[in-house]
DNA sequence: CATCTATGTGAACGGTGTCAAGATAATCTT
DNA sequence: AAGATTATCTTGACACCGTTCACATAGATG
């Protein structure tokens, strides 16, 4: 019993926490938070294993009693992440009257823009456990919002096939654009068009205009 | 002296090595050939500089005289990635009269689909490295096609900012599409619309209309 | 109280990227 | 042709990684 005992038997730093299921913190969400600091600061090549532990005041080892493999611990990053982007999403949804296909789009790539790290280990995990963006597909997800902006947008309602179609390909747009907006070559361009955001607008407001010639 | 004699002083098995600029095999290439082998045959996240210098039969630290770190032999390994790119790309528009925007997107995303793994390596270094797709920028390279097949669209050719910023556009969506389409929960709707070609082809079609709206 | 089980530690294994020191072989100089 | 130079490769080491094991400990259960 050396130099671990940051969080033995007292109380948390940080006392977001309020459950406390186990005679220690409850270090599963501990290391969720561990990670995503470290994310933070270190970006997401420093997000091994045995840095969260150490972040967490914990033995390397600890983390095998909360999650199966590193992984594991992934999957549970990025499905904090995953919450996070669909809350941006309702967000700028609820904010728009008309809540439009490309304002849901644009909160989507900027979320991605703010948080880089935590974006790259979402859709980095995801690949690999293909369970993960099932969570995307939830109904109060946001699957669901870009639904319903379709059909704002002019697709028909009741052909099921063309809807989900659409969706689905403004999403693989979105992510494009959220995983390519940051190289380095697009630099000119975002300085002609006077920042960051009226690049990213003015990808997703060219990237799909779903209207009549698919809708029939 | 022990066991990584396989290519000293003698001639490459693949004699695909014409050029021998120093006293051993053209290791550099011999290594962007291991490399693409162990992509291959075992997947991307098996790919360390260890076992490319395995698969190349030298030593772990031969790579170090050809390229200043793992990183760099990535880079090395997605220029060939970009040239196939290219390639293919090229091939689809020839074969196409028209040469379509679709053509050419459904080329990139069938590539991305056969080479996965080498797929991945190439925009994953490229984010590390901003340097790389550059290449995908060179005049004669993907980018002046997609160009063409935008003037071809409608686009208005005198219009550079609009012109490139479909461009980009495109190239975010077909890469969007390109890392998603193999996601689990497509699966449905490959089956639906009758294998993973349809998909792509119905994808691409969607991505982007680019036409009048924009164009003024 | 004693026991059981969940949770932590410590040490170890094989794997990785990287580097410094030494060996070896092609090339350059004379 | 011989010696010096330089490029290439090996060896051995270091720190870090993911993972597993035996063991310790502390809450929960009886």
């Amino acid at each position: 019993m050396k130099s671990y005992g940051a969080l033995m038997n007292k109380p948390l730093e940080q006392d977001l926490i309020e459950a406390r299921p186990y005679h220690h913190g409850d270090l599963r969400r501990a290391l969720i938070l561990a990670a995503e600091r470290v994310l933070e600061r270190d970006g997401p090549q420093a997000l091994s294993l045995r840095a969260v532990a150490r972040e967490a005041g914990v033995s390397p080892a600890a983390p095998y009693h909360h999650f199966k493999d590193k992984g594991d611990l992934m999957l549970a990053i990025a499905g904090a992440g995953f919450e996070g982007l669909s809350d941006a999403m309702r967000a700028a949804a609820e904010a728009d009257p008309d809540k439009k296909l490309t304002t849901i789009g644009v909160a989507y790539v900027k979320y991605a823009r703010d948080n880089p790290a935590l974006y790259r280990v979402m859709y980095d995990c995801s690949r690999n456990e293909d369970s993960m963006p099932d969570k995307a597909h939830d109904d109060d997800s946001g699957f669901s919002m870009v639904q319903d902006a379709m059909i704002r947008a002019g697709i028909d309602p009741t052909n099921d096939l063309e809807l989900k179609l659409c969706c689905i390909s403004a999403w693989c747009s979105a992510h494009g654009v959220a995983e390519m907006f940051s190289f380095a070559q697009f630099q000119p361009m975002i300085e002609a068009l006077g920042g960051e955001d009226q690049f990213i607008e003015a990808l997703m407001a060219r990237s799909g205009t779903y209207a009549a010639p698919h809708s029939k």
